[in-house]
DNA sequence: ATGTTC
């Protein structure tokens, strides 16, 4: 199944919709796209859409299946999707939150300003490099015995502040405060637990990273204030998830559900969207899984920033108790929220696939002083781009479900950056723009080349102009660490 | 994304 421009109808600007008449036999709601007619295009080469329409066919989906501007292909269902289903009897799908449960990316906020740390990048990225353990199946120096996991399963960033790793105050700053309380640890294989007994504070490798930046522009000066962001400071910027672990979760939960789909009699037009009613006993152990695999990914992101922490006070001194958390937001997961369909409001499975929750003003969760601004949004761009942070609108829950892009969004599969990319080159280049990058290979440079990934502007300006988020500030990066 | 095919 291609689609073609003829079967998209545009409702407004940056609003697209593939109608249920396109597959009327199994889409049980329209598809909508959010996209500028640049990204539209390049969204259609691959099979981001056809996928679209397959999610749209999910038991007790509401509204519209949607994507981000930032969409590209993925497991069953694309990468910067939006599904809601209705509770208790709606789907759950594990391929709707992704293999990398809870992979996410939280800001950091210092006291210094770019002219201050200009001196001591090289000495920064190699500090950073040293302190926080990257790469495919790298470990750290934390080994979790099964009663400490057990912990960390069930409390999250909690845990962390619990041994002296973090700040209470961080807890705050953390979507849903870093920890899920459905999370049911013993629902989470032993094989998962070994995977991930020393991976708390590492990043793992692709796209995951530890990024210095400074605040190269304000858009939007009263939320920023809000925020406590200012032009030419400097931030950090931590992206990872669950690591191994979220990983064995999605595995063994999928085989799980694959095999019970038929007993409830579901059929979907693609094994990989395998799903079961939220309330049967597999969709319950799965959503205790996942809360649980969550848990692990806030515990790891507040384990890097304790290392970060630690490498920046040995730089610039230990009197410097700087790195304060603007805001941490998930960006594979499924939340219970409550949201409104042609007026009516009820309860519902949010699934967000490489797409970040971005609540209005006014939502109860978050911080105070972020009450009137609304809920923060991270969006990093490609390395050696830049990253923004915006605000989540009131808009956003009228027509996303409360969700935004997450990132950049690839446009070249991983084999075909590595084809196009002289990654030693590609690393004196940004060395040239003042970018310090610290990879534990080339590969990993080769794959993430911005030539791999959309452009982040013009993604931001798609999601700013349709209104379910406002621009804050944009952020250009100093130092990159990578797996 | 992922001890990249237990």
């Amino acid at each position: 199944m291609k689609i073609q421009k003829e079967h998209i109808n545009k409702i407004k600007d940056y609003l697209w919709e593939i109608p249920t008449s396109f597959r009327p036999q199994y889409m049980n709601v329209p598809a909508r796209i959010l996209a500028s007619e640049t990204l539209l295009d390049e969204i259609m080469e691959d099979r981001s859409l056809a996928q679209l329409v397959n999610v749209a066919s999910l038991p007790g989906i509401q509204g519209a299946s949607m994507v981000m501007p930032d969409v590209h292909e993925g497991y069953g269902f694309p990468i910067g999707g939006v599904a809601a289903t209705s509770y208790p009897k709606g789907a759950i799908s594990p391929g709707g939150i992704g293999y990398d449960i809870n992979c996410g990316v939280r800001l950091l906020l210092s006291s210094l300003n770019r002219e201050t740390v200009q001196e001591s990048l090289g000495v920064l990225s190699r500090e950073l490099y040293n302190h926080i353990p990257s790469g495919m199946g790298k470990g750290g120096s934390i080994l979790l015995s099964s009663r400490k996991m057990h912990e960390v399963l069930r409390n999250g960033a909690e845990w962390a502040v619990s041994q002296g790793y973090a700040k209470a105050e961080d807890l705050r700053f953390i979507e849903s405060n870093g920890k899920l309380e459905m999370a049911d640890p013993r629902l989470v294989s032993e094989r998962a637990k070994q995977r991930g007994k020393d991976q708390l504070g590492t990043i793992g490798s692709g796209n995951h990273f530890v990024e210095v930046d400074y605040i190269d522009e304000i858009y939007n000066t009263n939320i920023a204030t809000a925020y406590g962001l200012e032009c030419g400071q400097v931030v950090l910027l931590i992206h990872t998830g669950s690591r191994g672990l979220g990983h064995q979760v999605a595995t063994d939960h999928i085989k799980i559900i694959m095999g019970a789909m038929e007993k409830y009699g579901i059929n979907v037009p693609d094994r990989e969207l395998a799903c079961v009613p939220f309330d049967s006993e597999e969709g319950q152990n799965y959503f205790r899984a996942m809360c649980a695999a969550a848990n692990f990914a806030w515990c790891n992101r507040e384990l890097i920033s304790w290392e970060a922490r630690t490498a920046w006070a040995k730089v610039f001194g230990s009197e410097v108790d700087d790195l304060h958390l603007m805001y941490d937001v998930a960006h594979n997961i499924a939340k219970l929220e409550e949201h409104s369909v042609e007026g009516k409001s009820s309860l519902m499975i949010v699934h967000r696939k490489g797409a970040t929750r971005a609540f209005g003003p006014g939502f109860p969760e978050l911080p105070e002083k972020y009450l009137k601004a609304g809920q923060p949004v991270i969006i990093p761009g490609s390395m050696g781009t830049c990253s923004y942070v915006l605000a989540g609108t009131a808009r956003s829950m009228e027509i996303t479900f409360g969700s935004c892009c997450h990132g950049a969004g690839r446009r070249l599969s991983r084999t075909a950056a590595k084809k196009q990319v002289n990654a030693p080159v590609l690393k004196e280049e940004l060395r040239s723009r003042g970018i310090y990058v610290e990879a534990g290979s080339f590969k990993g440079i080769a794959e993430e080349a911005p030539v791999a990934y959309k452009d982040i502007n013009e993604v931001v300006e798609t999601v700013h102009a349709s209104g379910i988020a406002t621009k804050v500030a944009k952020l250009k990066p100093m130092v990159v660490v990578k797996g």
